[in-house]
DNA sequence: CGGTAAGCGAGACGGTACGTCGCGTCTTAAG
DNA sequence: CTTAAGACGCGACGTACCGTCTCGCTTACCG
């Protein structure tokens, strides 16, 4: 019987050019931003030819999104004893992701991209936003148990509001204090 | 100094090819967005030449800026006795402007611009923000002399996360609940 | 059937590879032109690996050639004891070659080739023409023989005016009336 | 009357590009041939855009036509007052052009054109063979006029033939003696 | 009140980047 | 070993816009 099996044929895709064209791509979002780059000059930085580019993605959004994706750090859960130390650890954690030039270009791409895109914006809430807002409510959790915090406090609405709050003051920078100081005060507004 | 003031001479510019490319600019821009509508498109729509829009704007940005601030309403201060039915007003009030195709589009353009650009923020935050934001400021006033809230809330930082989380649902669309309600039930935690 | 239709190891499918590039060079020469035909298709409809083609040949002229040659008649020396019949008939012969329209994209490809390549001319002269000048040459002699033409006629001569106006026909098509008559009148002029 | 007139409107074609273009393609047909050579390259060449080029041409084939047709030679109607001093004389002038280096690649471009696409053909028939036909049938009638040949000779016939040989002459390089002889030659063998 | 200078619609200009196609080479797995 | 499949680097293709530059015509002001 011949198992007609789907399996890859041919010469498999490189994952060096693979690795090349990501490396090429974070760099020059980071040096020229999202509409300054070219998919041309990436092609050639990254030492490969444009069609291996579009053979994997159809547009200069996907690169870019899976080239973030290929860099992402792990979610982590801090957990010090303490609601606001966890918090606080929580802001420095994103400060150090948002606040470097390439993160700043990098918030820019997604929320230019989720703006423009509603597709993009539920691929970016289901992979990034959601396993950050579950470790967020075990933070809460916890405060609570340490009554630290009321028992009907809605996890998910604290940290859509802490995730606005950050989004608007990287965006807007309304006032002169820090990033982290700001948010950290926006959030006592919120909780209790 | 030349007394001879250098006042306009010749032929002047033209109202009506203005209001025609400003019309325009919004049509295409809740038409195809931001980035997918050309300025060839725009002179076209509106029956004008290119060198005429470029006379007048020497970017996308500040036509797009322009057509929007041409059509933006005069803040409003709500003043119903009561501070929820005040905020209700002020969320109604922009769900009218940001939940058509075309206030999508164009909060999809400024946050865009704004992210990318941060001089841009920097205008629309004087521009657009700030009255808003002392027009806020009026009706939690009003709120604290009723007793209504505490007196030390800052309504700067108010406004700004209100502002925060209408952009953030309005972009992420987190909950299928609409977008007024969503908004309501956030500034329900930061207010009392 | 005594074993599996994937017969053999070592290197079973040469010939019928080869086999199937040739005809599928030929299908879609007479398709789609030389130029408008490329090796991956002619891979494709052969069912056959793209270097599988260029371990044969280096180019696609030499493909093409080969692939002439495969399907090349014959020379004909007609003896029907008369010139003038003797001429129609061999006019008849070219006519059934060039006149189909696989074989009006071979003749293009042929003066393409040797009109840009000047050794890929000379090839096609000693391969094609020279066996036909001299089969020409015969059915001269015997005409001069009959005493139906002059004995000083330059019988090679002769057959390259009647090629040049054969090919000048075949491209240009000077005159409605049908491609054999305009060569056989074209003759008239020259023989006697 | 509403005459609807269809006038030139908006800035007209720069002649000065045009001439440029149509100079770099020629340097350039001469230099790397027709397949040789890319609209890219002619644009650099030029210092003109390549859509400067693609607005007045769809393609590379009616480009390096109108390259060709802006330095081609007047028809001349030789009138030495005897047949084959005429007919020397278009000879030679026919050498001039066929046998420089840009006439060779020239006339290889034409042909590979004109055996590729009838239409191409179609249009070289009618703009330049059409008038040397009639120049060339003046001769004839001079020369029927001096009874030097039958008066029922048929001039685009033998004008047929005589192109015909050279440009078969040019291809294959049939005799090791002059191109301009052998054409001689050949012309001997259909008048008279 | 007539000249004139700026503004006008139209559209061509030199460029840049796009996304596609075909080339000829290479790298697999299967036989 | 060779084969079929197909990815690779390269580079030309023809298109879409960019922002600028002529054109020939209004049109309103200023002398």
């Amino acid at each position: 019987m011949t198992d007609t099996n789907k399996k890859s044929q041919g010469r498999p895709r490189s994952t060096q050019a693979h690795q090349a064209m990501l490396q090429a791509t974070l760099e020059l979002l980071a040096e020229f931003g999202f509409d300054g780059m070219s998919i041309d000059a990436i092609a050639v930085r990254a030492g490969v030819g444009k069609p291996t580019i579009y053979r994997r993605y159809s547009s200069k959004e996907e690169l870019v999104a899976d080239a973030i994706e290929s860099v992402r750090q792990d979610v982590v859960i801090p957990n010090t004893g303490n609601l606001w130390d966890d918090i606080d650890e929580l802001i420095q954690n994103a400060a150090q992701i948002t606040l470097s030039p390439l993160g700043r270009k990098t918030v820019a791409m997604i929320i230019n991209s989720a703006s423009n895109n509603s597709q993009f914006a539920q691929i970016y809430c289901t992979k990034y936003l959601q396993p950050r807002k579950q470790a967020f409510a075990v933070v809460l959790e916890r405060a609570k148990a340490r009554n630290e915090i009321q028992a009907d406090l809605d996890p998910g609405l604290v940290f859509d509001t802490m995730s606005a709050i950050m989004l608007y003051a990287l965006i807007f920078q309304p006032t002169p204090e820090s990033w982290e100081a700001y948010v950290r005060r926006a959030l006592r507004l919120c909780i209790s």
